[in-house]
RNA sequence: GGAGAGAUGGCUGAGCGGUUGAAAGCACCGGUCUUGAAAACCGGCAAAGGGGCAACUCUUUCCUGGGUUCGAAUCCCAGUCUCUCCGCCA
């Protein structure tokens, strides 16, 4: 969310800054209605002076007053309600802005690739599909979870999981053991505050699914990403400039409804509406931000290089970018079936974006407090990664060589087959 | 599910309806002392919002929402959450 004190300063200019974003808003509105707000700020404070003071003088012939001015307080108050409760459901509902090194753009067709790594493999055959491979291998069935739970869910079974969970377990023990992350078990469910404060709510909740609990509870929601309830850590929080950075991994299953991408990637594991992701969470100074940016996204590339997976690195232009972020960087993996890159983790700066929505501070140097900054990113995603893994190190006979790195994992197994 | 207890500043923890934004301690920051550090001592230390070029000033906030009152952290009502004991269960 946007401090409207900053907004203030050049209404115009703030204005233009979302454009590059295709959002366009009512300036004149939100000007007006932060007048109205701020005129009847002083008056309410004017009159709640007033009667402090009577009240102080402890004079009863003043008494009667007093009572009057409650009642026209209690009409300004609520008038005042009104107006703030209209500018926050603008406000909440406004994007972050993209920094500066973002390019402008309309869609993914307009992101830039940033580098490229790794060697994208030869097949003397046509690859397979993971797919393919999955169900030939018996280890991943998209029937049986169609008969148990519905469309857009899979079963993995047998070596595959076990691959599934060797993965999770290689990327959190190396986010934590070399990259400074400390390892969380968070809880999957989230509550409709902690939603809002990463910016999935007001604006996504169709992307979500809400989880019916006891009658007349707070809201509660699957989390669609660790990010949602890692980087809630801090929130309504005031912390020490010592605390920072905070780095956070978790591995845990996400939910998404993927509302709108009705006949995208219907075949396979790549859209699903419950996945694997390990997720990394970093609080920093504000100002340190893109620093961390850089850093996280290495975090995510040392992954893919030590399981020798191709990929590429792409800053998402100005329109593709999430409803929180500042600046992302997408790693997009081969897929060889597709003959193409595809996002396997996403790592974005969202500045104190989140931190004003949050309510998360830190003290500076001048003892002034000042809102964090956040960064997420998937460290990776493990279903996608699955994928990659599978059709980069398919062999002929449909049988799929196991990255060294993982080994270890796995008992040593070299290589998954029919038999 | 049954029975109780509670919710106050970064943390712990006092608080009679009227200089209580709130005692005290810890933590933190500055200073004295010290070769340096520790200890000791002195001082400072809430957030949000409004007004002002600024110095500064005003308002709000003691879980949330109502109510009583000239005046509420303190009284009343409703709700939320937390904890303890018993039962049940992973």
């Amino acid at each position: 969310m946007h401090n409207l004190k900053e907004i203030r300063k050049d209404f115009k200019d703030f204005k233009n800054k979302l454009q590059y974003r295709k959002v366009d808003i009512d300036i004149e509105n939100l000007k007006r209605l932060d007048e109205v707000n701020r005129e009847l700020i002083q008056k309410k404070e004017h009159l709640e002076k007033e009667k402090k003071d009577i009240s102080k003088s402890k004079d009863e012939s003043l008494f009667k007053k007093s009572k009057e001015i409650s009642n026209d307080l209690d009409k300004i108050l609520d008038d005042q309600k009104k107006i703030k409760k209209e500018l926050d459901d603008i406000l909440s509902s406004i994007p972050n802005i993209p920094h500066r090194d973002v390019p402008n753009g309309k869609d993914e067709n307009d992101n830039i690739e940033i580098s490229k790594s790794g060697k994208i493999p030869k097949f003397n055959f046509k690859p397979k599909t993971h797919y393919e491979l999955g169900e030939k291998l018996k280890m991943l069935d998209f029937d049986l979870a169609t008969k148990t739970t519905g469309s857009r869910f899979v079963f993995v079974k047998d070596k595959l999981a076990l691959l599934e969970r060797a993965l999770s377990n290689f990327m959190i023990d190396k986010h934590i053991g070399n990259n400074g992350y400390q390892e969380i078990s968070p809880p999957l469910i989230a509550s409709e505050n902690t939603m809002f404060g990463t910016g999935q709510l007001p604006k996504f909740e169709n992307d979500q699914f809400e989880i019916k609990f006891e009658e007349g509870s707070d809201r509660k929601f699957l989390i669609p990403t660790a990010e949602v309830i890692l980087t809630n850590i801090v929130k309504d929080k005031i912390l020490n400039l010592n605390d920072l950075p905070m780095r956070y991994v978790a591995s845990t299953p996400c939910f998404r409804k993927e509302a709108g991408s009705y006949g995208k990637d219907t075949k396979g594991m790549i859209r699903q509406h419950q996945f694997y992701k390990v997720e990394l969470v970093s609080i920093v100074e504000k100002d340190k931000c893109s620093e961390e940016l850089e850093r996280m996204t290495n975090c995510a590339t040392g992954i893919l290089d030590d399981l020798n997976l191709p990929y590429r690195k792409v800053i998402l232009c100005s329109g593709d970018m999430g409803f929180s972020a500042e600046k992302t960087y997408d790693i997009e993996v081969w897929i060889p079936s597709e003959d193409r890159y595809r996002e396997i983790s996403s790592c974005s700066s969202c500045s104190t974006f989140q931190a004003v929505r949050m309510k998360t501070r830190y003290k500076n140097q001048n003892k002034e407090s000042v809102n964090v900054g956040t960064l997420n990113g998937s460290g990776l995603a493990i279903g996608r990664t699955l994928i990659a893994i599978m059709e980069n190190y398919q062999q002929k006979d449909g049988s799929i060589i196991i990255p060294e790195k993982l080994r270890p994992y796995m008992n040593n197994f070299e290589k998954i087959s029919l038999n």
